[in-house]
DNA sequence: TTGGAATGTCAACAACACTGACGTATTGTC
DNA sequence: GACAATACGTCAGTGTTGTTGACATTCCAA
């Protein structure tokens, strides 16, 4: 069966259980609604979507970066990106610019009308993060970000790890 | 402008830093990818969605729910959820009995063969986390768990404390 | 130079959320 | 007993976001 005979491995293998485990489950899917609601309503407001604001987001992270390097990061299809990009564009929030060495590429950049609205989503959403962090204190944020690491598929650490070094 | 003061405030608050809170918005989106990936997979073989999954698991943890109880643990429209349960009962997943005490009620419970699709979508989400748990350690997860807790909305974290009282 | 690979765009479709309106059965209240 | 409120289901219409399929452009290598 499961996997409940890890109660008898030792009281260091309780946090391990499937009602511990089932726990995290849920919490993950609360915390991640609660995670997008403020980002949510402002973009709601502006006629945009989730989508919207990740690629303002990995723009913002990374300008210059091209449409490939962002389907790999977000994990959708280029027709689907598209369309986002396509509306981000001509609202004139994202900038195209055709590659210089291989004119194949388009290097993507915030205008600074999407500047302000990438600094409206941040600020919503860090907002509550921060509150989350400072409620659960330095240890606990380490954890946070040790299990959610751990949690990612494999090819998007990657990315992520590529992204740290940034830092 | 935004919370960099906060490297000034002592290096115990370096945690709080914009670059930190950026680094845990991204982590807390790769992580909640391959959090559903898996079960996305198993879901989508069968025709369903991730609202399939999320009304089989919350019927699963509480048997006998009413349709309005479930309405607000998802937080999504009658008529969206509507949609999802009319097709789990007319593939025998998912039974529907009118309440004895209340009629109008509709309490909804798994078959035989919805509790078999739980397990199999539980498994490989529960793989996941076990094996991020493991990898991460106990100290961890207590952290992971206390961060999620606080990220939720006021009326999530009442659901979800309900929840948590069946321990 | 020509054919294939890579990059990006256009069109059509499905899943799943939403709003709004309405119908039905049941409950509780004046 | 009349009537409002509650619980549930449904029909119609819309929007976001994902999918496939087809296609144009550009690059590179045989």
């Amino acid at each position: 069966m499961r996997d409940n005979r890890n109660e008898m491995r030792g009281p260091n293998l309780l946090f391990l259980t499937d009602e511990q485990l089932r726990k995290g489950i849920e919490a993950m899917f609360f915390a991640y609604r609660g995670f997008t609601a403020d980002p949510d309503r402002v973009l709601s407001e502006k006629g945009y979507g989730r989508a919207h604001h990740r690629a303002v987001h990995f723009i913002h992270r990374s300008p210059g970066t091209t449409v490939n390097n962002l389907l790999g990061i977000l994990g959708v299809t280029k027709q689907s990106l598209n369309r986002v990009l396509r509306s981000l564009i001509d609202d004139g929030l994202v900038e195209s610019k055709v590659g210089t060495q291989d004119k194949r590429e388009r290097h993507l950049y915030l205008t600074p009308a999407g500047h302000a609205l990438e600094t409206e989503l941040s600020e919503v959403q860090t907002a509550r993060v921060r509150s989350a962090y400072r409620a659960a204190g330095p240890e606990a944020v380490q954890g946070f970000r040790t299990v959610l690491e751990a949690m990612m598929d494999i090819e998007m650490r990657r990315y992520f790890d590529k992204l740290k070094e940034t830092e």
